[in-house]
Formats: C-alpha cells, sequence, structure tokens
DNA sequence: TGTTAGCACTCACTTATTAAGAGTGCTAAT
DNA sequence: ATTAGCACTCTTAATAAGTGAGTGCTAACA
C-alpha cells in the first residue's frame, strides 16, 4: 500500500488525527503515548524519519513536530476514512415554486451548513440545462408595456417588459400568444433554430420586433446562465490561526465575497464523475489559488432530470474531513426534503 | 464657536485633515511646519493641550501625537466640511422592468461604489412603500397548477404557482381574472380590507380559495417586506490597519454578510428628515455596536413618489469624508440615468 | 501677555539577548 | 529491531536596552 507498513499506516493516521484536533505540530512523543502501538518515541521518530522522506508528513522547522502534507491528507481521505456510508436517498420528483424563493432557500442552506460546521460555505444554484418551454404569455400592461410571462417545465418564471412605439390591440396579442405557445411548447434552447425564428417573424406579420424581444427573453431564461452562487460563514475562517492573518484572510474573504472564482469551483465539481457526488480539493489540488492553503469538499445535490448543483465546505486543511463528509451527504438528501414540501 | 477661536479651529483642521491621510497620530512639530500660522511647536503644543481638553482630540498615549476624538470629527464633518455643492438632479420618473434586473443593478453599484472608494458599500433594495397594483392575471399551466402574475405600478412583478386540486376551466379563469382586476386595480395594500377580501371571495363562487392565495401573493408583493441589502468590498477594511485586526475584522465581515443589522441602518438613514438625504454616523453615533470604530455615511436615493433606498459606505473613522460624500451625491444621480435607462 | 526656546520626562516600538522547551537525529547498548 | 540517552536545533517567550517622537513645564523674550 504506496510503500506504507500496517504500523506506518497506523503512526500517519494518528498524527493526522491529532494535527486535524489540535492544529499544533506533533511530535513522536505524543503519539508513543497515545496510541496502542507501545512503542517508544525513538521508533516512532525513525518511523516518522521515513514517512516524511516518503511525503506525506513535513515538519514546519527542525525542532516541531510534523504534519500532514497535501500528499498525507490525501492518503487519510482516500484510504482512512470510511465514512459510515448512509444510503443516499434517490431525489427525484421535484417543483419550485418560484425563483424568488429558490433564493431563499439556498441562502438558508449555506448559512446553516456554516453554522453548524464552522466553515465556510458555498452553494449553487441549479442549472437547469435541457429545460423546455412550458407556457408563454403576453398581456398588455398599458399603452406601451407589453408583459412577457415565460414559465419553464421546471416552473422556473420569467417576466419581461417589452416598452413598444404603439400600442397592439387585444386581438393581435391574443393571436401572437397563440402563434408564441404552439410554436415554441415543449422545446429546449437547442431545439430553438435560426429558421424557426424567421419563420415566427413572418407570422407575426409586422411585429418581428416584439417576438425577437420576446425570444430573448426566453433564451435568457433557459440559457446556460453561470449559476448563481451564494456563500455563507466567510468569518468563520478566523476559527483557524492559520487561516487568520491579515493578508489570507483578506484574499479568502474576497473570493468568497466576489463569488465569481468559484465558479470554477463549481463546474469542476459538477464535471467530475465520483459515484458519491462528494469531491475533496486538499491545498492546491483546488482551482482556485487563494485556497491553496484550504481544503475545499464539494457535493453535488441533484434534483432530478440532470439538473445539479454544488454544495461546498471551505475551511483548513486539517479539517473534520469525516464530519464534513456526512454533512454533506446529510445536506442532500434533506435539500430533497425541502424542494419536495416546496412543490405542495 | 463652541469655544473654538480661529486658530484653535484652523489646528483642529490641520490635525484632521493630517491624521485622514496618513492614520498615524500627528504631533505638534509636524503641525508647526506644515501649516501657514508661523508658530513654534510649542505654542501649538498649548493650544493642542487646549483641545484635548475641550475633548476635540485625544493621546492614544502620553508620549504619541493627537487623533481626532469622535467629537471632532463631527466638528469637522459639520463645520470644516464644505462640499461642492452638485445640484442633486431630481429623479422623478422611472421605470424598473425587472426585480431580477433590480437585484443587478445594485449589486453591481455596490461593487462599483467599493471599487473607487476603497471602503466597504452596502446598497438597500428600494422600499415600495405605497405602491398599487396594476395589473393581475391567472392562467392555468397544466390540470393542477394556476399561475397568477402580480404587477404593481412601480412595473415590480411577482409570480406565484398555486397548485389546485381540481383543474379549473377556461371560461372560469377569465371570470376570476376580470373579478380581480375590476376590483383591485389601482389599489394599495392598505386600501384592500376584510370586507372587501370575503366581497369578493364571495363572488367568486367557490373559489373563494384561490383568491385568498392570489390575495396573500398580492400582499405579499406590496408588504412593507424588509428591503434586500447588498454589500461589496468588506475586504476593503483591511486596508486600513486600525480596522484589520483579527477581532474587529471578523465582527465588522461578520455583520456585513449577515445584512440583518445593517437593516437598522437603513431605517434609521431614511427615517432622517435631511435636507440633502446624507447622513454621517460616527463611532458609537452608528446605530449598530460592531460600527463603533467605524464611520458610516449613508445617503437616500428616491426613484420617485416615495419609493426610497438607502446607499452607505462603512470605513475608519479617518475617512476621506469630503471625497465620499461627493461620491454619494454623484452615485444618487447617476441612478437616477440607470433607472430611466432601464425603462426603454 | 502671548510666544518661544530649552529641557527633562514618558512611553511605544525596535532590536538584542537570554532562557526555556519541545523535538529531532544519531549512537550505542539491549 | 528496539530503545535509552544525549547533543543539537530551532521556536517562543521573556527581559533588557536603546531609540525617537512627542509632551508638559519653566523661564526668557518681544
Amino acid at each position: 500500500m504506496d510503500g506504507l507498513d500496517e504500523r506506518k499506516v497506523k503512526i500517519l493516521e494518528a498524527i493526522i488525527r491529532m494535527y486535524l484536533d489540535t492544529g499544533e505540530p506533533v511530535g513522536s512523543r505524543t503519539i508513543a503515548k497515545d496510541t496502542d502501538l507501545n512503542l517508544s518515541s525513538a521508533t516512532i521518530r525513525n518511523e516518522m524519519s521515513d514517512l516524511e522522506e516518503l511525503g506525506y508528513i513535513t515538519a514546519p522547522h527542525t525542532s516541531a513536530g510534523r504534519i500532514p502534507s497535501d500528499k498525507g491528507y490525501r492518503f487519510y481521505v482516500d484510504h482512512l476514512l470510511q465514512t459510515k456510508d448512509k444510503e443516499i436517498s434517490d431525489m427525484k420528483e421535484f417543483v419550485i415554486e418560484h425563483t424568488e424563493k429558490m433564493d431563499q432557500v439556498l441562502r438558508q442552506v449555506a448559512k446553516m451548513l456554516a453554522k453548524t460546521t464552522n466553515y465556510a460555505t458555498m452553494i449553487s444554484s441549479p442549472k437547469y440545462s435541457g429545460s423546455k418551454v412550458k407556457f408563454i404569455q403576453l398581456s398588455m400592461l398599458d399603452e406601451t408595456q407589453l408583459l412577457a410571462v415565460i414559465v419553464m417545465e421546471t416552473n422556473v418564471v420569467k417576466n419581461k417588459i417589452i416598452v413598444l412605439k404603439q400600442p397592439l390591440d387585444n386581438e393581435e396579442v391574443f393571436r401572437l400568444n397563440v402563434l408564441l405557445n404552439s410554436t415554441l411548447n415543449g422545446l429546449s434552447i437547442s431545439e430553438i433554430n435560426l429558421g424557426m425564428i424567421s419563420r415566427l417573424k413572418e407570422q407575426a406579420g409586422g411585429h418581428g420586433d416584439i417576438i425577437g424581444t420576446v425570444l430573448d427573453a426566453v433564451a435568457e431564461s433557459i440559457r446556460q446562465e453561470e449559476p448563481e452562487i451564494y456563500t455563507s460563514g466567510a468569518t468563520n475562517i478566523f476559527k483557524y490561526p492559520e487561516l487568520s492573518d491579515s493578508q489570507k484572510a483578506s484574499e479568502l474573504i474576497y473570493t468568497l465575497e466576489e463569488k465569481q472564482q468559484l465558479a470554477a469551483l463549481v463546474s469542476d465539481s459538477l464535471s467530475s464523475e465520483e459515484e458519491t457526488g462528494i469531491q475533496v480539493y486538499i491545498g492546491n489540488e483546488s482551482p482556485i489559488q487563494t485556497m491553496k492553503d484550504c481544503s475545499v469538499v464539494t457535493a453535488t445535490y441533484e434534483l432530478g432530470e440532470g439538473v445539479k448543483g454544488t454544495v461546498g465546505i471551505i475551511g483548513p486543511k486539517r479539517m473534520d474531513y469525516e464530519k464534513v463528509m456526512d454533512s454533506l451527504k446529510e445536506l442532500t438528501t434533506q435539500l430533497d426534503g425541502i424542494f419536495k414540501k416546496k412543490s405542495t
């Protein structure tokens, strides 16, 4: 197993466990005492020396204990950590009442997660990639304003107010409504092609510009827009001395506040084909430079038919991986519940 | 003038100006040199001693220079600062296409402002207090789902999906639409009373529950909901050493992240009857405890007919009040432009 | 009487020195 | 192979000394 005998593994695990707990480098004596190996500190030292040579641990300076390296953490996560594999409930059905409501749920989720884990958190809104048009309706608000309401199959509702140069009478509005619905119903954006658009405009008889604007709104609703990302608990990083010096904290919080860079994390996480949907980035494994001193654990949640989003936890490398991964699994199932309730 | 002769005022001003610039306590020699008073440092010292006694400045310790006290800053803002009074454009007309779009504009504004000022910023979404119903429309999405679209006079659009036990036929939907529009059109929430509601339900003939849900949605649209607050540039506070120790930074950023407490600031600022709409909170004058080491400058923007919001800048006490106040004035006029453009 | 030069004094901040402690690596004995 | 012992290293905390900016006071001056 990667050049490690059983004893080395035990020692490595002990080192990591302790370090996770205290955040302090751990020395040979501590290990000798707190482990059931019944070895002297000297022996442990020898083993530690080996482990260092193999790259699993490093010493911050000559006479401190050792701390896990990225490789060490990686080993821990991959081999040592066996989470109690809770059954992941299959979430299939869901209805979303409102995009706005969705907002609040996600915000709340991020907040709760931050509070319970004591780490910084992020959550991306689900990506409605292949979503289809369910219903379109135009109505005149007053002489110059036309309201377009577009409902997608996922029940995402989009509104757009179009300012007209001259009013449309009721009959025309009705005609356009029929035209739009009969043509676009059940189509996803990839199925709406140029030919169809020009045909539509033609049939609209002089109101081609309106059709154009409406179609733009439709496109906007369906488009692979970069998903919204919500963060919370940024200030939790101050709880970990190794991250809270002015420089690092500032950078970190900035990336959390700006959100933009987090998109890389989201798409990376979404594109991965992990069975469990959980992904762990340790230090430089993360696509985000400013997080090189952190670990990031992400999970994918899925609300049926390819509608996916990402939840993530950002903390120090010595984060409690076990707890975090469990929380995330738990959460994904809870999300199911939340969205189901929203549909009634 | 508050027990200050002209010379004292000049010295006080010099102290504040310098301190704003450097963030360091300023001593008598510096003043003696950098001022056109042609006095020796000893004289300045005497005057400074007086100023300290009067409470305008304090010494952080025996042998440092002096820094302005809250009272000193207050004097500066009230008497010494005469901003070039740019004409505040009267913003009357406006149209808002989308609540969602609104989001983005506000977010963007906060961001820009943070970038140009190098302080943390916040902006509250406008409060549509007395807004009236312009248009209501119900439509069936499928057998069980009814979509209610509510448009307010400010062009805020609200959607609500109502799940039905049994389908409504087109005729009934039409009837309900007419009923709702003819009854509610042009009314604000305070004008929709219980009598009207029960009458409506009665006329709805068996669909009272639907009316109820729709009315709830209407109420939700108009309600004095606490406005959304957007913040940006939280990490700017790290640029000011006096705010960036772990403890203070954490607290500050937390209040910015949580937003909730900022509501106090918004309502305080909105309720004030300052002529210019600009409000300055120095240190403990702010309603928010965690900002006792900061100053906050807020401005009210108004988009016609009592629709108001607040923009704020949060920085160290030694913030560049002049620049900040100008920026805010400038911004309020710009906001006008932005919202006007959105309407075309 | 207001202003100024001079001087002793204070106090934060910097740098150097020292001491203590934790931990390692190596060697020699078991 | 394991372990005890010991010299060595390096961080951290504590202490000391020096520096310099700045003050407050006093006495002289215009």
